[in-house]
RNA sequence: GCCGGCGUAGCUCAACUGGCAGAGCAUCUGUCUUGUAAACAGAAGGUUAGGGGUUCAAGUCCCCUCGCCGGCUCCA
């Protein structure tokens, strides 16, 4: 064979014919497991041709844990099947931190059943099997693979294949390949799989993997296909990496606001009132109220006015908006008084134009921002309540501004400015944009034109925000496209937050008008904006970021007063009475516990401030400090300690 | 809505193949009173989520409803 000349880290070899891409790389296929050739991922076995620029994919790397990955589900399918023989395979994709892969078997896996496919896994992995790479014709692969109605399925769907539901990782668009795991000492079959590639030269080489959880599935991502039992895993190029993801596992679940908003007494969902509908505790009223209070200084400064609607209305109110006929599902169905139905409201926006519309309005009140704490009801699937952040009941901090178009660009503009300001003060800093848009599903009303000019506005302002900004083709609202903020936690998880919306159809289907400079009737361009998202969701996510130690001036309780002994109450007191002048929200501990108690249930309720005073304290009228981290600072003069509370609190920074 | 798991005192959890519902914390009462994460003692607390069934006997087995948890679908 003729030899081949190839680009390799940048620079032209020369190799002999034949010359795999690990050869060429020099691959241990431990560290490096797969290749990159002409910008397409192969595997180390891989001859390579004339003319290939070749590069070496780490395993630690984006592509080289997806490779890894998959493999891994590969490996998992191999002992679903030894220990289930009836199973048949559906997809097995890698994702974020790991794999699946989707099996229809009579009876669902139990956490038994996942331990004993575990443990075939490793004695797989431990066996070193090769991953051999076979390309096959169609009518083969059909033959080959008989037995598997859900791989014949893609084998038809071939090139068509999407990424959205995996499929595309079993059936790429060129040629089929079926990759045969081999025994590595005789090289027979042990196992095939239906599979685009690449994978790991050996399952000896997945370093560290955990079967994680099992659950329903609809097959290719739709509820109108049969269901099937998908295993979720995850694996790691290293065990240390794989410890660290299983202990931000464990640090997400104490987080959990559910957890959180028990063991410190902020809200419950009582069973009595029904699923997906909170109560606040007093305690998760006063971060509530902080919240709320903070919220409406701040649209009061940017030029918002204050409106308040009901919570249902006659059904006529939502053919004119236009939600009976897209949103119904969505909505609780309605009650029937005095001969006509009532609905609980879904969205503060029809309520909203009917006050525009209340009176001829004017072009010199434009733009006209209405703002409101306005509840709504949303009939969520029984399945997908969830804690704060997906309930049935739900209070928006709901603004809708009325503009000219020609005010569009720059009022989104200064929106997109005021949200993320917002959101930093509460502690948020990392964010990006998410600019979803329509496709050509049936759910969206209004003309091409129109999408397309409020896209284009909502582009701009995204771009002047100097944010990374994510399609989302098809997310957008039924009557217009939205820019969503996401915000990264303090342990990177990211949340949908604010949205903003551009709606044309809404001033349309209400007949909105107002007079314009020459004295002709123009339609306003409406703008719908929820900055919390919701109060309910936006307090979960504040207490998952925060851990439950919110920032002083959200916390609920500040500052607790702890005395060493009883008869040091009363100088805690005149200390507490001084930071209530100030607005502080303090308690003095003054319970039969025994002090080093009281520090512990201070600590467990994530208070900022404990003031502990003792006889030395009370002579020198002074307090010790104890904060959340542990340290203290002793015998600070009461008007010290009261200003640096105080300045934190109004700073609004954490501690 | 679909698949699976679960529901025992306010909270965390016990109670073997069906055989007298229990512990710690929290609560209440009393005793004790001193420096940075749990003093001691006692009391009270339950129609085992609700309803129906099988059985001499049900927390335990079966059915229905409600709720919670993990997935899927959908979404703020």
């Amino acid at each position: 064979m003729s030899d081949l000349r190839i680009t390799l880290d940048g620079s032209e070899r020369v190799v002999p014919g034949g010359t795999t891409a690990g050869q060429a790389l020099d691959a241990d296929g431990r560290t490096v497991i797969a290749a990159r050739v002409n910008g397409e991922l192969r595997d180390l076995a891989g001859e390579l041709r004339d003319g290939d620029v070749v590069e070496p994919v780490a395993i630690g790397s984006d592509d080289g844990r997806a490779i890894m990955r998959h493999s891994a589900a590969h490996v998992m399918a191999q002992a679903v099947q030894e220990l289930f023989p009836e199973a048949k395979l559906g997809i097995g994709p890698p994702v974020e931190n790991g794999f699946y892969y989707d099996f229809d078997v009579a009876e669902p896996f139990t956490p038994d059943d996942l331990k004993r496919i575990e443990k075939r896994m490793r004695e797989i992995v431990k066996q070193g099997q090769l991953f051999a790479r076979r390309p096959v014709s169609d009518d083969d692969a059909r033959a080959e693979l008989a037995g598997e109605p859900y791989k014949l399925e893609l084998i038809g769907l071939k090139g068509a294949a999407s990424h959205d539901d995996g499929a595309d990782v079993e059936v790429g668009a060129g040629e089929l390949t079926i990759y045969d795991n081999l025994d590595a000492k005789s090289g027979d079959l042990r196992w095939k799989d239906l599979c685009r590639g690449p994978h790991l030269p050996s399952t000896r080489v997945i370093p560290a993997f955990k079967l994680m959880r099992t659950g329903g599935a609809y097959w290719r991502g739709s509820e109108k296909n049969p269901q099937l039992q998908r295993i979720y895993g995850t694996a790691w190029e290293s065990r240390e990496k794989q410890d660290e993801y299983l202990r931000l596992l464990e640090e997400a679940e104490k987080r959990d606001h559910r957890r959180l908003g028990a063991e410190l007494d902020l809200f419950s969902f009582p069973n009595e009132i029904g699923s997906g509908l909170a109560v606040f505790h007093p305690k998760g009223g006063v971060v509530r109220k902080v919240m709320e209070d903070y919220s409406r200084r701040r649209h009061e400064a940017g030029g918002y006015e204050f409106v308040n609607t009901p919570h249902i209305t006659k059904g006529n109110l939502f053919e004119i908006s236009g939600h009976l006929g897209w949103y119904k599902d969505d909505m609780f169905p309605p009650m029937e008084v005095d001969g006509g139905d009532y609905y609980l409201k879904p969205m503060n926006c029809p309520m909203h134009n009917l006050i525009f519309r209340a009176r001829g309005r004017s072009y010199r009140e434009l733009p006209l921002r209405l703002f409101e704490f306005g509840s709504v009801y949303r009939f969520e699937k029984s399945g997908v309540v969830h804690g704060l952040t997906r309930v049935r009941g739900m209070t928006q901090d709901d603004a809708h501004i009325y503009c000219t178009r020609e005010q569009m660009v720059d009022e989104l503009k200064g929106l997109l400015a005021f949200v993320l300001d917002l959101l930093r003060d509460y502690g948020l800093s990392e964010f990006f944009l998410e600019l979803s848009t329509r496709d050509e599903s049936e759910k969206f009303i209004g003309t091409d034109e129109d999408w397309a000019e409020a896209t284009a506005a909502l582009e701009e302002a995204a771009g002047a925000s100097g944010l990374d900004l994510v399609p989302d083709p098809g997310g957008a609202a039924f009557y217009g496209p939205k820019i969503s903020v996401q915000a990264k936690d303090a342990i990177g998880r990211t949340w949908q937050l604010s949205t903003i919306q551009v709606d044309f159809n809404q001033p349309k289907r209400f007949g909105l008008e107002y007079q314009a400079a020459d004295g002709t009737r123009q339609q306003p361009v409406m703008i719908h904006r929820a900055l919390f998202g919701s109060i309910e969701r936006f307090f979960g996510v504040l207490l998952e970021h925060y851990a439950g130690a919110m920032p002083p001036w959200l916390a609920p309780v500040q500052v607790v007063g702890i005395p060493i002994g009883d008869t040091h109450v009363p100088h805690l007191e005149r200390v507490a009475d001084r930071l209530r002048e100030r607005g502080v929200r303090v308690e003095v501990d003054a319970s039969s516990d025994r002090m080093q108690k009281k520090i512990r249930n201070a600590q467990k309720q994530k208070i900022p401030y404990m003031l502990i005073a003792g006889d030395d304290d009370v002579e020198q009228d002074a307090v010790s400090f104890r904060y959340r981290s542990g340290e203290q600072k002793n015998g600070v003069p009461i008007g010290e300690a009261v200003e640096e509370i105080v300045k934190a609190v109004e700073a609004r920074v954490q501690i």
